[in-house]
DNA sequence: AACCAATTTGCCACCGGTGGCAAGTGAATC
DNA sequence: GATTCACTTGCCACCGGTGGCAAATTGGTT
């Protein structure tokens, strides 16, 4: 257990003040560069690397970033964070990561005090918490760097990345409707969340335009899980009056389907069409393989990230110039065709 | 963005110096109580509480934990950070998460500087960077705490907490041949991993009780992936002979099997059985259901994050006493049957 | 040679806590 | 009433950096 380097080592092996160190650490530019170059190699020699605490502590930076999410699916949470880790670990940054309950009362509390209390750079919101405008609004105050993720532009530009689900979610209704399918069913996702909301209203606007109509029954609301899919598709298969087609507002829920559509003896997807919205893993590994919209997680991640490290390393402009939309497409796999009976 | 208020606010409003007050917040006993009545309603009242950063420094805590990995499954990871951050948020820690190249030459330096950098208390290694010794070697030299997780016991009972891959495998291997399963293939994972090899051996233990050999062809090494599940089924399964049972490394590749079963019109479990390990969201989505052993992942994050953390607030011996071992455990599903013309 | 501006460098306070030790307090003991 | 001792409390230095400002150096002008 060696002891770890410190400025003063540096400054005196070199022959100059820790301020000087200091200096040519942070990259300032008056620093001679006779000066830099020995000190530099004093740094290396010593293997010295700052330390983060302190240098927080009279700076106030801490060169962490924080994650926020609530209960997310495992794969997109891993999507999303293998997004972030990569601007990280290039700029610099480390991420803490940190799951809260978006319907608690003390999700202001929470968030605010887990980020004073890592002393964070700036903060990352998942959906759903990132709906949260009294979230925002408390960060925004709290003068903290953050950006959102969401399907919705909640916000300015600078603090938010967007996935545009409801385009998205008209275009499955497109494909649906050219497939000439007329009996359709939709499995929502909790209504209280703008991203269901958003994929729902798509959905049903792209069908209108082919003048189909959801019927009421036909539209049941899931919470995202695979069970409640489950549940869901039962009430849709089960019935006298079966839809050739059903949309879920995720994979998880699709795959419900694809299960109960199984026990049922019903085919897919020569008897019932099924498709999801994320593409994520599952999408590719059921059988048969979903019909999906792609969100490009991946691609918001590192969007939001870098956003992120702009606006703290105090380029706001910067950071609003950054795209901050992305477009999902639809991934036309083996759980969708045209309706029996159809021609084209 | 208001001012945070700091320990020295504390004390002149409780009018007791900060040096009492810093025992208040750490729980010191020589506070009297009424003095510590006292500063507690003024740290309440005025929502104080401590900077992370300062304490840090001076007191080199940092209260951070950090999650070593290697491109791990998405799923895996998910159940392991669910655990540790339970145990964290509960016990006042933040998991900074941080992947890492185990086969890189820097893996050491890049791990020790990440811990350094950040202060870290203490840090939870997943395999199969936690079968690197050196890293493990360099870790306790440093004298920073740590856990890592593993299949096989590497390292003393503080510093470890395996699951018994090898057991359950074996009895995956009799549960196969009590099915009268005889003609049987194993998909590996790659056997630079201990975790591989010690399911691998279990396996063919499991199976030699039984008078049953692996045929050297029908061990095929993959990668854990989806990808190669499916190079190595095609493999086994547009043979000229072909086994009627295969038991892949982990879901994942038991996945890549059940679609190419699927793709050649082979029917699960009546013409082929099939089972993986780990037990993930995947193994129930999948049609028909694997049969599997479960991994308690999650089981395994909380008594590594509880050892780590108990080891980190000096109570070696406690952190020893922490269960070091969890056994997996056979779940069958519909992917698996008794062989094709066999009574029992 | 004297002067000046621009560039480099150093000094010292400070960030917000904790640790060691001394001082103060009150009760028990003689 | 004086002495002792255990228990509380306060003082001050220190953790390892950064920021503001002054000092020193540099080189170009007049």
């Amino acid at each position: 257990m060696q002891k770890q380097a410190t400025i003063n080592d540096v400054a005196r092996i070199a022959g100059v003040s820790k301020r000087t160190v200091s200096r040519v650490i942070n990259g300032s530019l008056s620093v001679g560069d006779t000066t830099r170059t020995r000190v530099e190699k004093v740094i290396s020699e010593l293997k010295y690397s700052p330390n983060t605490q302190a240098r927080g502590l009279a700076s106030s930076r801490s060169y962490l970033l924080g994650l926020i999410y609530d209960n997310p699916d495992a794969l997109y949470l891993d999507d999303v964070q293998r997004g972030v880790l990569e601007v990280c670990s290039n700029l610099g940054y480390e991420l803490v990561v940190h799951p809260c309950r978006y319907r608690s009362e003390t999700l202001l509390q929470d968030c605010l005090r887990f980020m004073q209390r890592s002393k964070l750079d700036g903060v990352i919101v998942l959906p759903p918490v990132s709906e949260s405008e009294t979230l925002a609004q408390a960060l925004k105050e709290s003068g903290s760097a953050y950006v959102r993720l969401s399907s919705v532009a909640l916000d300015e530009a600078k603090h938010i990345v967007v996935s545009d689900d409801r385009a998205a979610a008209a275009e499955m209704a497109r494909y649906f409707a050219q497939l000439g399918h007329e009996h359709i069913a939709f499995i929502s996702g909790p209504q209280r969340y703008k991203s269901s909301t958003e994929r729902m209203e798509g959905f049903q606007l792209g069908l209108s335009a082919y003048g189909i109509k959801l019927q009421p029954d036909w539209i049941i609301e899931g919470n995202n899980t695979y069970e409640t899919g489950i549940e869901c598709a039962r009430q849709l298969l089960q019935a006298e009056e079966k839809p050739t087609a059903i949309f879920a507002n995720n994979d998880q829920m699709a795959a419900g389907v694809l299960k109960v559509a199984h026990s049922l003896g019903i085919k897919v997807p020569e008897q019932l069409s099924v498709a999801g919205f994320d593409d994520n893993m599952l999408a590719s590994r059921v059988i048969p393989a979903l019909t999906t919209i792609k969100r490009p997680v991946r691609q918001m991640a590192l969007l939001a990230t870098s956003k992120l490290i702009m606006s703290i390393e105090n380029n706001d402009k910067a950071a609003s110039n950054v795209a901050a939309k992305v477009a999902p497409t639809l991934v036309v796999r083996e759980s969708t065709a045209r309706v029996a009976g159809s021609s084209d």
